[in-house]
DNA sequence: CGTGTTGGACGAACGTTGTTCGTTACGAAC
DNA sequence: GTTCGTAACGAACAACGTTCGTCCAACACG
């Protein structure tokens, strides 16, 4: 952040004939891991639509070109800082004996961590994880179905859908932090405040005899947060699972 | 289709100084639904990543500039074709006593309009579902919920949950449709099938040592196919909903 | 120590994209 | 018959992902 181009002012141009030798410049040396985490301090500070090659390439004070002998491109970039912010999920050690506690702290976790780079489940969607650390977590999803009792070919099906659940709505989270910050604020619970009463007064505005139901309880459909909301969509789908679980009490 | 752009083919080029009257036009006439109809069709065949403001534009044998006058944007455009598509969703009368049947086969109905067409999921949850048909689906979810007696607050959560999972996974598989068009495919099946393929090979090149579950398990985690998993999701979260009605045997 | 070779860095450019500006010309209202 | 709002439009802008060809620094080898 100290040395940004800053060539054009207050410099005097070298004359044309010179082959413009760069003086002293060891030449940058770029590897994929500095692209990763460059690319996910942009994705952190600005966005998801703030990341792009070029953005990524101009805080290395280099061109977009240069990005290119690291990673195969745009898509790429993005699995390799999806699969970074999963490396700071903490697994415990799996207790079958405990599982739903243990499947509901995991559903929390990942929750947490993926709210925490705020746009990268925008991403994370996106891509088919084969990644280090997803599959780390996958296996710690899979085993403990399996060792709680679940047969593997449905523990496969539950892990997916439980998996699918927790990134669509860190999706969805993401997508209210863009529209945030496309609106200029920056205080999320501003934007919570500002959007409720926007979804209310929408509401509030249409035909009642159309839509009773909708019209008459608008307070109840503004009632919850994100959070309460993860949660009680998470303990749906637990206690659902928990009900095929073989054996239980 | 078939007055398409073809000047500068075979015409002699008309003299500079006749200021490009044009000859008999009598201008086409643009309205919003001619746009959201074009663009839907687009949508349809060509895919999501094909459908731009100029692509729309080019099939109307017109500029992008024209369908600003009655578009906000690229983004407007993508929630009016959203709510094009739902308005093809088909509603019974709400029956309380069948509640659970009934959640079932809406969600089901939603999940096919959605996939038939293919790509208009990945533009959905981009959208906060403020049109007409959007509404109307809503006022059926919650109402349904309502009258079998679930607290309104509660039923509002219910609702977003289960909306969330079913365009959550529409989503998923508008994008496993994408990745086929990339490839160049056409038959889904076919796509299935290569795609089971790479995912069991690299799964299965895995080390056993560090993910054992996974590894041994491989044939199971790829054992159903889309249709089946959304079904398990649904009853998941269906069975979650009804321990959660009150009086209920 | 000299010489080749190789791979990364890089400037420039290509083909798109969404969107805006300023102008034109039609159709309806007076 | 004139006026006037507004839709249509051509051109352009800024930014995007990606590719090509060139150039140089560092390594391997005799």
């Amino acid at each position: 952040m100290v040395d940004r181009k800053e060539r054009g002012e207050g410099e005097v141009p070298a004359p044309p004939w010179r082959r413009s030798r760069k003086p002293a410049q060891p030449r940058r040396q770029l590897s994929q891991d500095l692209i990763i985490d460059t690319g996910l301090r942009i994705l952190d500070v600005e966005g998801l639509d703030a990341l792009s090659m070029r953005r990524v390439a101009q805080e290395l004070d280099t061109g977009p070109a240069s990005l290119y002998a690291h990673v195969a491109g745009k898509e790429e970039l993005l699995e390799l800082i999806y699969d970074r912010v999963l490396s700071e999920i903490r697994l415990p050690a799996r207790d079958p004996a405990r599982w739903k506690e243990q499947l509901r702290a995991y559903a929390l976790e990942v929750h947490r961590v993926l709210g925490a780079h705020a746009d990268v489940a925008r991403a994370a969607l996106a891509t088919i994880p084969t990644g280090e650390h997803s599959i780390r977590a996958g296996e710690f999803l899979f085993g403990l179905l399996v060792e709680a009792g679940m047969a593997p070919r449905e523990a496969a099906v539950a892990m997916d859908r439980l998996s699918l659940y927790i990134v669509g709505d860190a999706y969805e989270a993401s997508l209210h932090y863009a529209r945030m910050r496309a609106a200029g604020m920056d205080d999320p619970e501003e934007y919570f405040e500002s959007f409720v009463a926007q979804i209310a007064g929408y509401y509030r505005a249409i035909p009642p005899e159309r839509f009773p139901y909708l019209v008459k309880h608008v307070d109840d459909l503004i009632a919850d947060d994100g959070e309460q909301r993860f949660r009680y969509g998470l303990d749906l789908i637990l206690d659902g699972i928990e009900a095929r679980m073989p054996r239980d009490p």
